[in-house]
DNA sequence: GCGACAG
DNA sequence: ATCTTGTCGC
């Protein structure tokens, strides 16, 4: 193998760059949120399974759910998650025909080594306020206030189920909305006793259930 | 160079 | 993420 075979990715990692100048890191939505979707893929054999479910904010109700299955061109390479998921998601999205605020998505948002990472890649996309949602830390730690900082920037927060929880789910910016008011949305659409927001756990229990038969 | 590493 | 049986704990 010679050096341009070795690294297929330069032009992903340099896109990534190119996309995080573009992330609006601060609340940019007129309507008040009434719908949220949350988007997650699961993957059999070949097959990458996609649901998206959106959910009434105040009431928990299910409003629409849809999903679609898609063949996976790529491999899972930590910190270019975009490379494996989006597709299927963008996809996904393209099916729904109800109006929503608020897009949850399962990945990093901002807290990403290139401060690029699925959330913001799906967010401006679809230039959609979207909230990254991950259930573990691909880089950064975790303060003492629950805050996730990396080289000294304050990018997510670790937010736990209740206080002696080992579950927890790391949120951070998407795009066009403020990391305090992420915080804010996704407990407010989080059960009790539960760690990941309704419209994620919904869509990821969906998408498991999807059968190829 | 070494270890870590979203799903 | 997925592949997988029984098993520990509330």
């Amino acid at each position: 193998m010679n050096n341009n075979n070795r690294t297929p990715y330069a032009k992903v990692i340099k896109l990534q760059k190119e996309l995080a100048k573009k992330v609006i890191t601060r609340d940019d939505f007129d309507s008040n949120v009434e719908f949220i979707c949350g988007v997650d893929v699961s993957y059999r054999k070949k097959i990458a399974y996609c649901s998206a479910v959106i959910i009434n904010k105040e009431n928990f109700d299910i409003i629409e759910t849809v999903s679609s299955k898609t063949g996976i061109k790529n491999p899972y390479i930590p910190g270019l998650f975009i490379l494996r998921e989006s597709a299927p998601i963008l996809q996904t999205l393209r099916l729904i025909t109800r109006p929503f605020q608020l897009l949850l998505v399962d990945g990093h948002g901002v807290l990403h080594p290139r401060r690029c990472g699925l959330a913001c890649y799906v967010g401006i996309d679809t230039n959609i306020p979207t909230i990254g949602v991950a259930k573990s830390l691909l880089c950064g730690g975790v303060q003492s206030d629950n805050f996730v900082t990396h080289k000294g920037e304050i990018l997510g927060y670790a937010l736990k189920s209740n206080e002696n929880s080992k579950k927890v789910a790391y949120v951070s910016v998407g795009h066009k909305i403020g990391l305090l008011t992420s915080i804010e949305l996704v407990k407010s659409i989080t059960k009790i006793n539960q760690y990941i927001p309704e419209p994620l756990r919904v869509a990821d229990k969906l998408s498991k259930e999807l059968d190829d038969k």
